[in-house]
DNA sequence: GTCTATAAAAGGATAGAC
DNA sequence: GTCTATCCTTTTATAGAC
């Protein structure tokens, strides 16, 4: 018996979930591989290795290269999406929710710096989807709104400055990414201490003294 | 004629000084692209057609394909290099050099947007050379010690509170690459916008008031 | 120096057996 | 569903003429 057949052997039986395992296996080497280098740098036959599976399966699950790509850059949008929505949902009080949003990136640094780095890839590539486009749009609206809400709840209840809500977030919002910009070009960088930082200069922009 | 011979009988004469116009023009046609897409999704050919030249005559002039890339990278880091250096011997004044600074980063940010998108195809590649880690390395630090020791005057004559000057030169130069980047995922970013908040921020948390 | 021609390898994608 | 075999195209790189 070969390896493949002993497998197959063992993943016997429904072969309904086992089609949905091996696309998710599929979908998810390919995130890993595409947030770690260029699309045009990763092979199919490497994905295919990461998923231990032969790289013509991937052309019955997924229809072409791009089509994987973009699946996996749904994935990775979705996924943040999610810890966005929970951060967001776990705090009424606008102080304690921004500290969280900003210790949330400290934690989960190399999930969303893969984002960053994907994101930045489908940007300056040529063929962009318009389903992408919105997906990525919406994104950033998200963030943005979840923490404009926060700011203007500070100032409702007298704890921040009057400054622009939205510059406020988008400020926060922008260094963050370049935090995670820059973690990517110096690894050696201190994403922790970066983070302080950002927290204290929000801090003195919306004038609230901790 | 054909085109060729014609543009060799324009050159004729001091064939030294061609040969570095010719190499210049090849690297030049290599860093305009290799700042627009991957590293892998550029072609020797592409660079070539947009050089004007035949593809077989990158070999003469570089090693391979990497090498080209190498030399385009140190030439993208030498040319914004020059420009911090200019913008720092001008000033005396730590507001206005921090000023001016961030202008230059508005008025300049398609070129430092290049930059900062090659340096990151370079960071997530596999091959590394130890000559370009440095200069890179070099880089950064000339851009964090200009801003610190403008934040160490702007101390010494008593503009700025008692933060760490490293820290603030830190989230300055952090904060820039964020709006570069952002830049990029979303073309429609206000860049002078973002770069206005981070003014405010900035002086906010140096405790300078404009 | 610059070009033509071409070798050599790699990568995406498909046909078809099982 | 998954694999083997293979085709086709693209791409890097070299040899050699001019």
């Amino acid at each position: 018996m070969t390896k493949a057949q002993t497998a197959k052997a063992i993943r016997k039986g429904s072969s309904q979930k086992d089609a949905l395992d091996r696309r998710q296996e599929i979908l998810s080497a390919a995130l890993n591989l595409f947030s770690m280098r260029d699309y045009s740098a990763i092979t199919i036959k490497e994905i295919a290795q990461l998923a231990g599976v032969n790289s013509s399966l991937l052309y019955y699950y997924y229809e072409d290269k791009e089509a994987l790509f973009r699946a996996a850059l749904e994935e990775a949008v979705g996924a943040a999406m999610g810890n966005y929505d929970e951060v967001a949902s776990k705090h009424s009080e606008p102080v304690d929710l921004i500290n969280d949003w900003f210790q949330m990136h400290v934690t989960l640094a190399s999930d969303i710096r893969r984002l960053v780095k994907i994101l930045m890839d489908y940007s300056s590539s040529q063929s962009h989807s318009r389903v992408l486009d919105d997906v990525i749009s919406k994104f950033y609206d998200v963030e943005i709104q979840i923490l404009t809400k926060a700011v203007k709840r500070g100032q409702r209840v007298g704890l921040f400055n009057k400054v622009s809500p939205n510059a406020a977030a988008v400020f926060a919002s922008t260094h963050l990414d370049g935090v995670m910009v820059r973690s990517i070009i110096q690894p050696r960088l201190d994403i922790a201490g970066a983070v302080d930082a950002l927290r204290d200069a929000f801090w003195a922009y919306v004038g609230y003294k901790p």
